[in-house]
DNA sequence: TAGTAAACGAGACGGTACGTCACGTCTTACC
DNA sequence: GGTAAGACGTGACGTACCGTCTCGTTTACTA
């Protein structure tokens, strides 16, 4: 459910053609690329007619978007074992695992689609980054309430300088980030944030 | 400066024509969005023929990209007053500036082709990234040896750190950054850097 | 009957885009030459998308055919009244009208075609002059029956002499046939082929 | 030498030139078929430039004739034995050993240009129907005053009647007219041809 | 013999049309 | 009664040649 993007019940019977199309999504563009993934590709994958896709989504950015999120389910929640930086690494280890495969190829797709497309860009904002950077926002006000962080950034701030780094990367393709370096990385930016006593 | 991307010099005759492309692209780019931005509507606009755009571009984000290049020309490089803190703001900040407008637009669209083109990803952080990267470390590793910075974080982690935040808001779209918003932003993340005691 | 040429059925619903692709064609190609003739100005004079096109002709010169022989239709059967010489002179007298106008161009053209393409000149063969070369044998080897004509000269080699006149001027332009001369010229042809007695 | 067709003089220093030039066109035509030649294609094997070529000829097809014509030479010359019957088929019979061959591809293709170019069919009839045309006539003249042939029938009418065949099956691809074919062909043209005592 | 003007090779240029791809819409036929 | 199948108009793709237009560089005739 992607809100904005369009992707819909189709509760009625469309289930199996859902399930058929998402899954094409996915395979299409982890083998071929985001790029190259096409609606007609994804139909005749999926054994559908294309007419039944734009049924549902408006457009292959919205399609990409609602098999991502279907993919990725709760995986990206966030956790709360009391110590910060341990949940924050956890939960960011999980992301980089998460999008260092295929769903990576999808996800900068789609966000590369969002540059040209507004819908796309809001859609992204709208049901990927926003709630979880409310749940992560929620876990670093707690540890400012509980003293482990500064009190004079906002959390909004925080939250960008711990997952900037990670689409900094995926995005520019600098460098691959492993899970192994991200406690590394978000313990250097955990360094500025800290109480100054 | 065209790099791997291709566009060439052709000093014979071209010099008119290459003026031309180049400028019909940045103009059609930022009037109707990247994404929208054709190899034949900037042959048109031009007044050139689309082989002579393909004889010396070899797609269009490679002209894209040549484009930028060639606007951006030295307006980013890198400053050094003794300030690393105003440096980096002044620096940034002037980046923040120039994205802001319909260079960001003709930016983004080429970082999203990037995504589903290696070639253009490659050409991106050759010559536009890299570059611009090797001289922060320059400035910094200065800062360092002045006792200005941590020496306990490698240069190009800094670097990171430091623009990462810019790439997230312009590409992710969740705020548009303000030349005003700079100074506080880096030095939140330069809070981190300082050496401890 | 589009033969070999390609042209097909199109039941669904391209029939009002057959004609008007057939129509556009015969138009074009009598306006502004065969020569001149371009798939792309027949699908804007047609009102039709290129792709649709080529989905059903796969060149020029099979388009050309079947626009011709849809032209064409049943006007150059063969009739027999009992006089061959007459019955000759009236068929090759329809075919000289006929291509003496418009048809002609596109008649030759088509021709022209096949000097280069072998598919186009097979499906000239198969399809505009097999059929009515056997017709005329058929009405040839009736008149050798009747004494009217020798019998030791095979009817295929009768067609040959007889028509060829025909094609002679037609192709290389040396003079215009006129339906006035063909009486005269079938006339001489006819003159070594009678029995000897 | 092709009067209308433009073929020139190029007496300074394009001797060679001109000579790779017919060289390289016959060549390529005989190659790859006489649709498929370019002058770009002519140009580059010749080693020559494109505009030396545009210099001498207008056109492709005036290029092509020009070759032919220099290929064909004086070996379609008319002969004259006396037994006119005997003369007819010594020069359709070298008409037709010749174009069997490569130059029948480059002839046919000539005359398939002329369908859409005037210039190029005026240029045909000018410097290759014509004046065998004419030679023909004049030793049918000769073989009518020695009473060989009717004298009611205009010798143009029988050079046609004559030569048409040879065009008929080598434009319409219908069969290939062998050598030994011609003396048959052309008698039975020439049965119709005899006065009548 | 030297000078010079042409013709030359090379190839970039503005174009036109090619034949293909995928788009998003629409219609028909089947299940 | 919704759906697969797929034809349709559209528009851009990237390519091949067109015929024209400079570019220097031979080269062979004139002086």
């Amino acid at each position: 459910m992607t809100g904005a993007s369009g992707g819909g019940g189709a509760a009625r019977r469309g289930a199996r053609s859902r399930r058929a199309i998402l899954d094409a999504t996915l395979e299409l563009a982890a083998r071929r690329g985001y790029g190259s993934l096409t609606i007609e590709a994804v139909a005749a994958a999926a054994g559908v007619g294309k007419p039944t896709i734009y049924r549902w989504w408006p457009s292959k950015g919205a399609l990409a978007l609602d098999a991502l999120d279907d993919a990725v389910g709760d995986a990206l929640d966030f956790p709360d074992t009391g110590d910060v930086a341990a949940d924050l690494a956890a939960q960011i280890g999980r992301m980089v695992a998460l999008f260092g495969g295929d769903l990576g190829t999808v996800f900068r797709g789609v966000i590369a689609e969002g540059q040209s497309s507004p819908e796309i860009a809001a859609a992204v904002r709208d049901t990927v980054l926003e709630p979880r950077t409310r749940a992560c926002q929620v876990r670093l006000a707690k540890a400012v309430a509980e003293g482990q962080l500064r009190d004079d950034v906002p959390t909004r701030a925080m939250v960008e300088m711990l997952y900037a780094p990670f689409f900094y990367r995926a995005l520019l393709g600098t460098d691959v980030m492993t899970v192994r370096q991200v406690p590394e990385i978000i313990g250097r930016v955990l360094d500025g944030l800290r109480p100054a006593a």
